[in-house]
DNA sequence: CTACATGCAAAGGGTTTGCAGCTCA
DNA sequence: TGAGCTGCAAACCCTTTGCATGTAG
């Protein structure tokens, strides 16, 4: 992501976490969100629900569970520190709230997804939002592609 | 859409439904297959499954079976008469292959959706996926936000 | 000690599939 | 008449939930 934007480091992010949990009292401490966050901060990619419950119990700790991490998934969401994000047919997909606002580039054929930010693209999205009578919320935007890599496979 | 673009009407969709049909010899002729096709067009608004299936049920023959309807839908995109989009949290839409490329611009709060069609984003695009390496096939964006009425509401 | 966190298994919701009967060509 | 199409019910997959047990504070 080529750009001025500053990403978020692994003890930021569980301060944040942490600050929290702090604003509602009857949250504990668990170690099961910690190895979550750890995991989908290390392996900087886009992982799904099954995905990190595997890594986590691989990595980490043998004894987790599916649900819980479809608990902790939700509970860090709601906290702010992860965001779930769409990459196509391919199920839900979450990666860390680096605090950088990204976009994705989808290889159609090796599955790669590579971030990328253009504030050209966040222009025009207002430009085209007000056009229409819209006070622009969010978007979200992913482009399909074929990487170099494949391309070059191919020939 | 404002834009130099014809969109196909439904004789054109029913003719290039029966041209795919002709290219796979083995493939019949079905009441539903028109039916669905006949609701998406109708319905100019962007369709779960299950809305298909109670349009399809209320409208025009009260027999349908929703399996029966899945199964068209998937056959309707195979033939590009139709196409899946993506509209958020909210499950899979379908709305028809106009032939007009275009995006989608939903309104969080009434949740309608506006399409639109902006050239200079397509170009962007195109620089965006160019610069990483990638030669683009295809690209999916929605923005999210608030639509005129819905403001004008709240106040 | 009490309430939250977790594991397990069961329940849910949306989608697909197997099979017997129906329909088109 | 035979292959494809359909309805029904069961199977599936992913996700959520209920409950008994474990654990933090």
């Amino acid at each position: 992501v080529a750009n001025g934007c500053k990403e978020l480091g692994y003890q930021e992010l569980a301060e944040k976490l942490q600050h929290y949990t702090e604003t509602q009292p009857q949250i504990k401490n668990s170690r099961k969100r910690e190895y979550v966050l750890k995991i989908l901060y290390s392996h900087r990619s886009h992982l799904t629900p099954e995905e990190v419950y595997l890594a986590v119990k691989q990595e980490i700790d043998p004894k987790v569970s599916l649900s819980t991490v479809y608990r902790i998934l939700s509970f860090l969401e709601e906290a702010g520190v992860v965001r779930q994000i769409d990459l196509g047919q391919e199920g839900k997909h979450y990666e860390i709230e680096s605090g950088c606002h990204h976009d994705h580039l989808i290889c159609s054929s090796c599955r790669k997804v590579v971030e990328f930010f253009n504030p050209d693209l966040e222009a025009l999205q207002e430009k085209i939002a007000s056009a229409e009578g819209f006070t622009l919320l969010g978007h979200d935007m992913k482009l399909q592609g074929i990487c170099r890599e494949c391309r070059e496979k191919k020939n």
